[in-house]
RNA sequence: AGAUCCGUAGCUCAGCCUGGUUAGAGCACUACACUGAUAAUGUAGGGGUCACCAGUUCAAAUCUGGUCGGGUCUACCA
């Protein structure tokens, strides 16, 4: 046990994080902190998975730091906190980096580099920074299990994600269908949404739209004089390639629209348009409505219009027009040829439709656009696809097939189609308007090219069959800030759609279904897209789990049905063809393919011609043919236990891998892999290789207590954990989340490589050391606010918290060690000190409880700023400012030991109370205290329980008493600088005292509480006595106020002039009011106004004048100066100026704090009268054996007091 | 385009929920003081159209609606 405090010459955060970091790891003080709360309640959270293929930026620490005090605090509150960390390995950043790295692109990829390869090279990438993430961990303070972290592509991970999968996949949850996918014609691949959301890809670019005119079919509903040929919908698009496709046009069923009787403004022929109401002016002149039609000809500026009738969107439903721009490719038997029973070339309704843009009504084209294609399932209008996918016209439109409906081959000579298709529609009469028009448009962010919307097959997961319940669900969960749960996320979730979860991608988790060759697969093939959704194959199994791939059994109309799992030796094949080939002769022997099975004779000549062209034969081929389990005998090899173990989950390995049914048939798996958000989201299950392991485990970390990510997470992350645990077990996920904000740099831009703003974490952490980072961060704006990262914020916490801290423990460290006080003395009760103690150990109380309510309602913010404001206002330039003298002054005994009590029990509890935000600075703080005292057997403030309120401390009106001597001093202290003095002086020192202060008391138990600390605003302000003026004396004014809460509720309108009244009582009115009623309007009666009465509540007295005084006022508190020099004050004085003097001698000479000294002056005229009368007093400050006047000094020293000259020698005395 | 957060002193932020009197802190700046915690501290000063507009009200930084600016997320935009 050390018996002294350690000292420091000066504080150094960095090298104290460093030390304490030490001692961290070598005594496991992180592992303790859990395992010493076995059997204690557990507190769950869950870390989202960074990825460590990026380096980590300073935005990381805010958001680790904000986890790190939570799991902290927690722990302290007696909860077991366990914290698995985790890695996101899948995705598409890692493979883009790769692809960057190895200078290929996506297309390369199984062609120049084997898939085995790239995904080789992306598993090593992926942990990349590894080393860099844990070092910041580290550096940071934070702690994590870093030793068990979850990686999702380790196998174990995977296979979790499988069972999850299953699981999904039985509840019917987990379906393949077409959907309209952003789609990049020039790079020949669809996009997911993150990569439409890279910076850049929304582009303004000016294209040419075109309002199309749709004639209306004769019709009863239509029936209108003069107006009975010729209708016309209007309907606008951007994309005027779209309009061969064109299947349906869609109204808004409550919009408004009116048939208008006008001119086409190019053709000049008679026309009646139907269009939205609220468009009207958009098209048409207001002036020229009912204008002249007789007289129009086309060399006429101004066309005439006018309203024939209006609808409701309702009642143009059903009614059919004429195709726009018919050819071969979209009869309306092929129309039916793809969708059988389509009902095109109808206005249907739809609730997308708004009257913002356009005409307000919708051109729909169900390839093309994701509302166009609900809406043309929904009414049964067929899809037609038109373009094929290197996005240009197929066979079959006329004049327009095989152009690319935008430069997507970088042709100089290419000429825009949309121009042409609208140029043309012009000479039929069919447009209307056509213009350049300006619109922010996706761009493929690889090629650059303008993106189209395109249906792809893709799996989703079926979301929207748990909306209710999932919205629900997030009622319970505690969001801060509430907004974002309510808002930005129950909107969401309000409009949800289904999770599209497949990516055409290479490293990722494939998606674990295998399925028999089905025909629909071909039509995709033949470029035309499957329409039914959610027909499930004939044969499809879904694996939930490696021992599957022995044996999965799956129920197929009501039979069981056992699938084995098998080996594909590709490169068998490939090596020994003609064995493959005989294979193929034998069984063709027996069948007449090209009658029976088309399809099967088309891939068998294929797979012939690549054998003779010694090409690679891929699983699919094979399949394609149609060829069985029992063909391929030679190259399969069926899978066994001993297998399992080392299976590699990923491509390629993964697609080598068949199932067969009894017939011989063979399943291959589906080529997609999955969303890497669903890596994510299953983490509660997957980190614990749930259900193959953990079983326990898993139930007690179900679902977490608490996560906390940036705000960006809420549709990434926040939504995946939720609609997983919904989905799978009917739960939350999280019961309380924190989204922080964004940290943007000090100009409040967001931080990018691009703009070199990025602060480097390694290097802030280096410089101000991690306590401060972490406190500033904290404190400076509430985590959900973004923060404006500014280094100088560092430096200030730095020195205004730390540095205050730090010189609070060096004060006390410095008096401890001359005392020895070690804690060791009985304990005094804190009732039985001396008053200054009780407030503060009060005040402390009430911080603590201010801190834990904060800390237990996730305002980490509020808390830090509550510890600031006790530090520094009440600890350090109250307390310790006012107690100074109890610790260097005087024997040690009692009222000494209640300081260092005091001051101790302070310290030792803001070394807890700081734990959690700034853990190494608490911790070092926490050592040194208890390391002499061994007041707590815990060796670290990690493993100690956070303070709790002792209600029976806290006294709320010794607190408000010394709020009120705070306020007096202060005002004093700015009354002594204000007044001028005789000689012009300006100002009275505080050295000089003064003979009392007069302060008036409103009433009596305001002067009681000044009477009670009159003590310290005495030595506060080196002030003889304090006058308290009773509340019933004659010698204030008293001034009123009106209260304007109260008043302003009974008067309304005559607020104002009561204001004014009440501002000019006087005296006696006041106090007529005070003791009852008084009438404000006293002419109410003449008026034949009722009376205004008004009582004590309605009026707020305050004194600002006494005559013959200086006064200064803050509020209702009032005091006044004498400023009046006595001579037996200013010796005083000279006396104590006189001891600043030599205590600067004493300092400079580094005499210690206990030395004493012999001072000698040189007679002096001016100075004999205060020093000989302050004598005793004077020695006993500057701690002097002797203090005497000579004729003569040696080697004096000149000093000056109060402008005099004064010779004296200060030698240490010999102990 | 929708959602959401933000806009108060040169800078960082309180105050807004629950309307009320002269809108507050800290930093920075200036001056003066204090001093055995001293790269600390105190006092004073300058510095604000509380983004803008309208409304509700006796009274708006605060409530309501809108506009503008900034950030973020989401998006399928005809």
């Amino acid at each position: 046990m050390k018996s002294k405090y350690q000292e420091y010459i000066q504080l150094n955060l960095t090298q104290i994080a460093g030390d304490v970091l030490d001692a961290w790891e070598k005594d496991n003080t992180f592992e303790r902190s859990i395992t010493n709360r076995e059997g204690k309640p557990t507190f769950v959270f869950y870390e989202g998975p960074p990825s460590a293929n990026g380096m980590p930026g300073i935005h990381h620490v805010i958001s680790r730091t904000l986890k790190d005090l939570v799991c902290r605090y927690k722990t302290m509150r007696g909860f077991q906190v366990k914290r698995k960390g985790g890695w996101d390995t899948h995705g598409l950043p890692v493979e883009l980096g790769v692809e960057k790295l190895l200078g290929i692109t996506k297309e390369d990829i199984g062609k120049k580099i084997t898939v085995e390869e790239y995904n080789a090279t992306c598993r090593r990438e992926v942990l990349k920074f590894k080393d860099k993430w844990d070092e910041l961990t580290q550096k940071m303070g934070y702690w994590v299990d870093l030793d068990h972290p979850y990686i999702t592509f380790e196998n174990n991970y995977i296979e979790s994600l499988w069972w999850c999968l299953k699981e999904l996949y039985k509840k019917g949850f987990l379906y393949e269908s077409v959907s309209i996918q952003p789609y990049s014609p020039a790079a020949g691949t669809g996009l997911s949404s993150h990569e439409l959301n890279q910076p850049g890809t929304y582009k303004d670019v000016k294209d040419t739209s075109v309002v199309a005119m749709f004639k209306a079919t004769k019709n009863d509903r239509l029936k209108i004089e003069n107006a009975d040929e010729n209708i016309f919908f209007l309907a606008w698009t951007t994309t005027p390639w779209t309009l061969p496709s064109n299947l349906g046009l869609t109204v808004g069923t409550n919009i408004d629209y009116v048939l208008i009787k006008t001119f086409n403004p190019y053709t000049h022929l008679p026309v009646n348009v139907i269009l939205a109401k609220a468009l009207i002016n958009k098209y048409f002149k207001t002036e020229n409505e009912n204008g002249d039609f007789s007289s129009y000809d086309e060399t006429a500026k101004l066309i005439p219009w006018k309203i024939l009738k209006e609808f409701k969107g309702k009642e143009l439903e059903g009614l059919t027009y004429e195709q726009l721009l018919p050819g071969e490719a979209n009869t309306l038997e092929k129309i039916r040829e793809i969708t059988p029973g389509a009902q095109p070339f109808k206005v249907v309704t739809g609730d997308f439709v708004t009257t913002e843009d356009g005409t307000g009504i919708v051109h729909t084209a169900p390839a093309f656009g994701a509302d166009d294609f609900k809406a043309g399932k929904k009414n049964n209008l067929g899809i037609l696809t038109l373009v094929d996918k290197e996005g240009k016209f197929v066979d079959g439109v006329g004049e327009f097939s095989g152009r690319f409906v935008k430069n997507y081959k970088d042709d100089p000579n290419y000429t825009d189609v949309n121009v042409d298709i609208s140029v043309k529609l012009k000479k039929e009469n069919r447009a209307f308007k056509v213009e350049k028009y300006e619109h922010n448009y996706p761009h493929c962010w690889r090629t650059d090219k303008p993106i189209i919307y395109y249906p792809l097959d893709a799996w989703f997961i079926k979301t929207t069959a748990a909306k209710e319940r999932m919205i629900e669900l997030n009622n319970t969960i505690n969001w801060k800030p509430a907004s974002t749960g309510t808002g930005r996320f129950g909107n969401w979730l309000e409009n949800m759609v289904d999770w599209n979860l497949s990516r055409s991608r290479f490293w990722g988790t494939p998606l674990p279904v295998w399925r028999t060759r089905d025909d629909t697969n071909h039509y995709s093939r033949l470029n035309q897209p499957k329409i039914d959704s959610i027909k499930i194959p004939s044969y499809e199994i879904c694996i939930g789990s490696k021992q599957e791939f022995i044996e999965c059994t799956r129920e197929i109309e009501n039979k069981s049905q056992i699938f084995n799992g098998f080996f594909v030796n590709i490169q068998k094949i490939n090596n020994d063809s003609n064995l493959l080939k005989s294979i193929l002769d034998k069984w063709q022997e027996n069948y007449d393919f090209e009658k029976t099975d088309p399809y099967t004779y088309v891939y068998t000549k294929e797979l012939y011609n690549l054998i003779e062209s010694n090409q690679k034969i891929t699983l699919e081929n094979l399949v394609d043919a149609n060829l069985k389990s029992h063909h391929l005998k030679e190259f399969l090899a069926r899978i066994t236990e001993n297998d399992l173990e080392n299976i590699d989950l990923h491509k390629p390995t993964i697609d080598n891998i068949i199932f067969s049914n009894h017939d011989g048939e063979i399943l291959v798996r589906v080529p997609d892999l999955i969303d890497v958000w669903f890596d994510s989201g299953a983490m509660p299950y997957a980190q614990w290789h749930f259900p193959f392991e953990n079983q326990e485990e898993f139930k007690k970390n179900f679902p977490a207590d608490f996560i906390a990510e940036g705000v960006d997470q809420t549709r990434g992350w926040f939504y995946t954990l939720h609609v997983l645990a919904a989905l799978l077990f009917d739960s939350v996920a999280y019961k309380t989340v924190v989204s922080n904000g964004l940290v943007l740099d000090k100009n409040g831009v967001k931080m990018s490589k691009r703009l070199g703003n990025i602060v480097d974490p390694f290097e802030t952490l280096e410089i101000f050391g991690p306590d401060a980072t972490r406190w500033y961060l904290i404190t400076n704006a509430s985590p959900w606010d973004s923060l404006k990262f500014d280094l100088e914020g560092i430096k200030e916490v730095q020195r205004k918290f730390f540095g205050t801290l730090y010189n609070t423990y060096q004060f006390f460290a410095l008096y401890a060690n001359v005392d020895g006080f070690t804690f060791k003395e009985k304990y005094i009760p804190v009732k039985e000190r001396p008053e200054i103690d009780q407030w503060i150990i009060s005040s402390l109380n009430s911080l603590i409880e201010s801190v834990t309510k904060n800390l237990d309602d996730y305002e980490p913010t509020q808390a830090g700023r509550a510890i600031e404001y006790f530090l520094d206002e009440h600890l350090s330039n109250w307390y310790v400012r006012l107690s100074r003298r109890r610790f260097w002054k005087g024997e040690y005994e009692n009222d000494k030991i209640c300081a260092y009590q005091t001051l101790y029990e302070c310290l030792q509890a803001l070394s807890m109370l700081i734990a959690p935000i700034a853990p190494f600075f608490a911790d070092w703080l926490f050592t040194n205290l208890n390391t002499v005292t061994k007041k707590l057997s815990q060796e670290s403030v990690h493993h100690t329980d956070f303070p709790t309120t002792d209600s029976g401390l806290i006294d709320m009106e010794l607190e408000e008493r010394m709020q009120l001597a705070q306020d007096i001093s202060s005002l004093i202290l700015s009354l002594r600088k204000k007044v001028n003095l005789p000689g012009g002086q300006i100002g009275i020192k505080v050295r000089q005292p003064l003979q009392k202060v007069i302060i008036p008391a409103i009433d009596d138990s305001f002067a009681q509480k000044i009477k009670m600390v009159e003590d310290i605003i005495k030595s506060e302000t080196n002030i003889k006595e304090v006058d308290i003026l009773q509340a019933n004396n004659n010698f204030i004014k008293k001034k009123a106020k009106a209260n304007y809460k109260t008043l302003g509720k009974k008067l309304g309108a005559k607020m104002k002039w009561a204001a004014e009244k009440i501002q000019q009582l006087g005296d006696d009115d006041i106090t007529r009011v005070l003791q009852g009623d008084f009438i404000l309007n006293t002419d109410y009666e003449q008026k034949k106004e009722s009376p205004i009465i008004i009582t004590a509540e309605d009026i707020e007295v305050s004194t600002n004048e006494i005559p013959g005084f200086e006064v200064a006022v803050k509020g209702n508190l009032t005091v006044a100066l004498d400023i009046i020099l006595t001579e037996n004050l200013k010796n005083e004085g000279f006396a104590r100026e006189f001891i600043n003097r030599i205590q600067t001698l004493r300092k400079e000479k580094n005499f210690d704090l206990t030395d004493k000294i012999v001072v000698n002056l040189v007679n002096d005229e001016v100075a004999m009268l205060p020093i000989n009368e302050f004598n005793t007093y004077i020695c006993a400050e500057i701690l002097a054996d002797k203090l005497e006047f000579v004729p003569k000094l040696v080697d004096g020293i000149t000093i000056d007091v109060n402008n005099h000259s004064l010779t004296v020698t200060v030698t240490k005395k010999a102990k």
